[in-house]
DNA sequence: TTGTAAGCGTTATCAG
DNA sequence: CTGATAACGCTTACAA
């Protein structure tokens, strides 16, 4: 019967003697075809096991239903989950996701993003890399004429849509439920202040601080990397200041980990003594014995709406112009690291 | 100049007023042309900002340089670690990765292998849903002679070759591990035994028991969910028994990390009473307070050899014959929850 | 060394 | 309602 999977339009069209075009016709249930021919049609398809070939479709049409997402690395739960997202949303529309990794370099950016428009996807979703600086390839995608959409981390680009959280209400919320637990001096883990997300985490704690009277300090802002040695080294660097902190709002859950275990390991109590609040709610948050509090950025969500985008504008005929910028709010978790409801009897 | 991003090899050569062919070839680097009109062609290629198109190159050569990986979900931790090891070895190769996932149902899997297929995918990777039976749509990617590839989760079908690890010696080692520590009655959390992997723990379970002079008690096994509520459940119904465990090898951390809090909640010590072993090497696994013994799959790995079996097949010319299994060896992570050597003074 | 022309599998246009 | 034909962008015999 088949030879090697490779039964075309063609195959079937000369078996029932009718052309290609009306085969292809019936197939894509052109109204113009008698209910016969459409039939014969499905039959003969099924039984010689005819598969359409998009590329030749996509060749055809200019779109691939493919679209490609950038992230700086894929096993990273917070980018998994997005692609997730994006996946369960597309899919159902019949497009297929593309996944690239950065591994944080513009360099790898760029071209990515280039193999990706040489590959014809229809538009393209990503998280820029730490190092990213320039626009220029973010404007190629556009000149061809597909979508881009940021989500999470971003730049500013005109034409460019992106789905992000709140990162500023997130920083106030953290910042303004530690005040409540009766913190008052409230030192901020930051990431790297080049990146808007750590920016704005910056600033909402920063501002959730005056909002409540209280002076913000300098000392008690300290730069980190993402990890839990980074944690435990600067829960050090702020333990030598003369006003030691009760409190840490830090912008990374791998940093308010290690900082846990610091403070134990010197014995402070938790939360009794000194309050902690990480950001990304990772897996492991929940899990510890000691639950860590944290701000989930609902990352599922987040690819959902990212897809919804570019739904929209795939649909829409002047799809250029759109540019829709979508924050959504973050969402706190407290747990134990950070809760003093359970242990105010214990304090006083 | 260029009016909406469609530069074509034709728009070059009628700008050098050569052929089509010949910037085809001169794009190439095909020998046959002379530098001089290489070196033109590249630059007007530059100038223009030309970009290939792989659809068309794919539709003409029959190979797209995608690949297509199904695994049930991607933000899971060991999914989406293989899905980052196969994309870094295949990208340099000019690959680009299509993810689909299963949601552990068989009838998504068969849609997705179609959609894969219709798409001209050139090979398959993926780990089979646990409600898998069938082996047809298996059997029709190897018909059109793309070469399909098993990672962990895996079906025996003629032609297919997989990247697994050795779960048996997995389930063995752990066992031994706990032995090792003192345990006299040594109880497994099972997962679900169809599964070949779940069933080959539990082999390796029994296998170091007799090996070491213990007689299986079948009391001792329980099938468990993957979660935390079932590992606690697990415990409970274990602690019914007159002769309580001493230790447990679970297939699943999270019925691990279950029955540890469970244990520590009806007053356990662990390790000095109770020593545990999950398995998957779980991120939280190692930032608990009390790290948990694990296997690592080592996933990263796997992905990538998996990507080295794929590239192998497709460079040769006789593809269909080859069916290659690799089984690695796994890594037994021993930490606190089962490591009595810290422990030994106070035992006695 | 380069040009001509056919073809990869579809779909759209134009006839009939 | 159906057929012929061109075209999507590229590669590759076959010629020149």
């Amino acid at each position: 019967m088949k030879e090697n999977g490779k039964v075309t339009i063609y195959d079937i069209s000369k078996k029932l003697n009718i052309s290609a075009a009306t085969v292809s016709r019936a197939l894509n249930n052109n109204p113009k075809i008698s209910k016969k021919t459409r039939d014969l049609v499905f039959a003969a398809a099924k039984e010689m096991n005819y598969k359409q070939n998009r590329l030749a479709q996509a060749l055809k049409s200019g779109k691939s239903k493919n679209v490609g997402i950038i992230v700086p690395y894929i096993n990273r739960n917070f980018f998994s989950s997005i692609i997730r997202g994006i996946e369960e949303e597309l899919g159902p529309h019949g497009y297929h996701v593309i996944i690239c990794q950065t591994h944080e370099q513009m360099e790898t950016e760029v071209e990515q993003i280039n193999t990706l428009l040489n590959t014809q996807v229809d538009g393209i979703f990503m998280s820029i890399s730490k190092s990213t600086t320039k626009t220029d390839h973010f404007k190629k995608v556009l000149d061809e004429g597909k979508s881009l959409i940021f989500f999470d981390r971003k730049l500013d680009v005109p034409g460019v849509s992106s789905v992000v959280i709140d990162d500023f209400k997130a920083g106030y919320l953290a910042t303004e439920h530690l005040i409540s637990q009766g913190c008052k001096n409230i030192a901020h883990f930051a990431g790297d202040l080049n990146l808007e997300i750590y920016k704005n985490r910056y600033e909402g704690y920063i501002k959730a601080l005056k909002d409540h009277g209280f002076q913000p300090n300098p000392d008690y802002v300290v730069t980190t990397l993402s990890s839990v040695e980074s944690g435990a080294a600067a829960v050090s660097k702020i333990w030598e200041l003369n006003e030691k902190p009760d409190a840490i709002f830090s912008a990374s859950d791998y940093t308010a980990l290690g900082a846990i275990q610091e403070l134990k390991r010197i014995g402070i109590r938790i939360p009794e003594d000194f309050c902690i609040s990480g950001f990304s709610n990772e897996p492991f948050t929940k899990y510890m014995e000691m639950p860590i509090t944290s701000v989930d950025q609902t990352p599922l969500r987040m690819g959902k709406i990212a897809a919804q985008v570019f739904l929209e504008q795939v649909d829409s005929p002047q799809k250029l112009t759109i540019e829709k910028k979508v924050v959504l709010a973050p969402e706190l978790m407290v747990r134990n690291s950070s809760d003093r409801s359970l242990h105010k009897l214990a304090i006083h």
